[in-house]
DNA sequence: GTTACCCTTACGGGAAACCGTAATCAGAAG
DNA sequence: CTTCTGATTACGGTTTCCCGTAAGGGTAAC
């Protein structure tokens, strides 16, 4: 079994219960746990500077706001971090997160080998997770295993979601026109941006933009 | 301390930790872990039914769907059931909900002993609120213990409520009027829904209305 | 009864969104 | 080079929203 794992959680409760779990349960020696990703990441340097590294990563994706400024905000920078300074330790994400669109981007960008969905059986679930990834596999919770499967319903492209932001932030059509012009983004024409808005508004079945917004923010793309 | 303890609480993880804490560090004789609202409210009235009555009720406010259909969908609705009956053994509430308004409704109408935020702290505060408790105090954790002295910023009434939602689901304000009309809820003209819909502009800081249905999505409104 | 006040309702002009059509442009295929 | 195609842009008319002003309708104080 690992020997040394770094648990990257803020909420003490899951903490706990996580840092136990891989004790008892999994006999795992050392259970090091962070409360702040900034920390985590300090911690994960130290120990490769050490020679003593951790065997796994197990970190959340979302983390609350505290009076500590953090350079690292969440889960996801923490891990471009690791990863883009060429570390490939084994990471396994614990996050509520389970939407299609997110889990696959972060899957397939980030070379995660395990991601449990926190559900009434996540910690088993993690359990089931860091045994498979000890034997070489890779592990996604039923939640989300058939992300690879099934097509994709519809693309949302990175220039929507910012057109969707745009809007919920108060812009008007117009407005995001002239931004895009300035910011050279293709299309910048308001009549595109039109026709772009109306096309999401088929796809998300929203009547008018106002439901438009509220749908993507259900969706949590914005 | 207490004997027995009910913890009502969909994430493994967390009832996995909040039990050992209890047991281990307080010393609770017997908790039962119960992931759904209505298996939890079966487990009560036996309780109270075989002489051998739980001492504290420790409950989660938002609970994951599942295959299961529950009739009991929520802790507020779990509590309701309790206190409708007339029983009023202590409840703490362990919950991610923070939002004053939210939170204040839930101690103020449902003689609630304890509120506390799961936070990176949460579990720590748990422990804390379960000492008070045994007590007889009462007990907020600090995300929340200004909720009585700070007045509110502003009042949102069910009626804007009504209306946001009503707007988020892409009607019109035209429509919005006729239903309000056809439901006899005043204010109903046109005029005056467009006139509260500025107030809340206001008040939400939004320049339209696609920023004030995100905003109050944000907020948790609706 | 009169007045003052607040809330609701009514109306009208201007801005933004909505929607269809047509012109323009760029790249691929022939 | 020409043609075809798809994407982008341009424009005009209609609807909805936005915002100010003003009229109506209760209630309370005088």
């Amino acid at each position: 079994m690992f020997k040394k794992v770094l648990v990257v959680e803020d909420l003490d409760s899951i903490g706990y219960g996580i840092s136990i779990m891989l004790k008892q349960e999994l006999g795992v020696q050392e259970v090091v746990l962070s409360q702040y990703c900034g920390d985590a990441y300090l911690k994960y340097i130290k120990s490769v500077h050490d020679q003593t590294p951790y065997d796994l990563l197990i970190t959340d994706l979302s983390f609350n706001e505290d009076h500590r400024i953090e350079k690292i905000a969440n889960g996801k920078q923490f891990i471009n971090k690791i990863r883009g300074l060429g570390y490939r330790t084994p990471i396994i994400v614990f996050s509520v997160e389970e939407k299609p669109t997110a889990v696959k981007k972060m899957v397939q960008t980030h070379d995660i080998s395990g991601y449990v969905v926190k559900s009434r059986n996540g910690l088993r679930y993690l359990r089931e997770a860091v045994e498979s990834i000890y034997e070489g596999d890779k592990y996604l919770s039923p939640q989300v295993s058939n992300i690879n499967t099934k097509k994709e319903l519809f693309e949302i492209e990175d220039y929507d979601v910012m057109l969707l932001s745009h809007l919920s932030n108060g812009l008007t059509q117009e407005e995001i026109a002239r931004i895009f012009n300035q910011s050279d983004i293709s299309p910048c024409s308001l009549s595109s941006i039109e026709k772009r808005i109306n096309r999401l508004k088929d796809e998300l079945k929203a009547k008018n933009t106002i439901q438009l917004v509220a749908n993507a923010k259900d969706l949590g793309l914005i």
